[in-house]
DNA sequence: CAGGATCCGGTCCGATACTG
DNA sequence: CAGTATCGGACCGGATCCTG
């Protein structure tokens, strides 16, 4: 019992250690970028629209699916999923002009790492709500 | 092999879908609070002090870990996650005070979900990098 | 020792107006 | 249609000073 308690907390600092040591202080702070994008409200959600529908969406398909998000917002959303490379932008030089978002295998890549822990967050979503009532009626 | 491909768009659909209807709105935001959890610059680090130490640590110890992180904003960040359930704050009425701060089982398990998360997005750092080159190029 | 109070500069966001 | 440009307000982290 006390042995288990002891091995899980010693596989998780030779974890976290193994994955520092190997990031320079710049790809960490990229790595915290990229974590970020599943952190705000935007991205994820834009993301899995993408991944819902199953091809190319263009802009206003995509504004009317992620319901509540500005124009800007959405943009600059776009901007830095497809900067990071998890989406690819297309423009077909029409008047009026069309432009195309699509997930690259890398965005589906990612979706499919965030997942498990979406979803073990959404399994224990009771018990974080009740640790905070907890805290809060402490008070 | 177009088939592999849809049955992959075709899970993610089902598993998004199955998740956000599982949740409330206010669960919704709960749960990407929980999941900035991960992203903002501290909060990871201090669990993961924590979790190597393998036992409580008072405020100070931890101040001197979690290196470059004011005391305000150390303090805050232990707020949060005690208010999360993710580690406990003990109190012990001496002069002068002592605090001790510890990984609950809910916080180390919170952990084990998001390290392989974080090795992922470690191992593909230099796909990520090289996207953002590229982008930032072709302007 | 642990942390509350305060001020301050940067960032993000929505709203609005305009354009190829 | 799919943006860019701009402005004002809200919020957030950092530094500094103070206290039981």
């Amino acid at each position: 019992m006390n042995y288990t308690y002891h091995m899980v907390t010693i596989d998780f600092a030779n974890e976290a250690a193994a994955i520092c040591d190997t990031l320079t202080e710049a790809q960490d702070a990229l790595s915290r970028e990229l974590l970020d994008r599943i952190a705000g409200k935007w991205p994820l959600w834009v993301l899995n629209v993408l991944a819902e529908n199953g091809g190319p969406l263009r802009f206003s398909r995509l504004h009317e699916r992620v319901d509540g998000i500005s124009q800007k917002v959405l943009t600059q959303t776009l901007r830095h999923l497809e900067r990071d490379g998890l989406l690819t932008r297309t423009l077909y030089p029409q008047v009026p002009p069309r432009v195309e978002y699509e997930l690259t295998p890398l965005g589906r890549d990612f979706l499919l790492q965030v997942m498990p822990l979406w979803r073990w967050v959404a399994e224990h979503i009771q018990t974080f709500e009740n640790a905070r009532r907890q805290f809060d009626q402490a008070r």
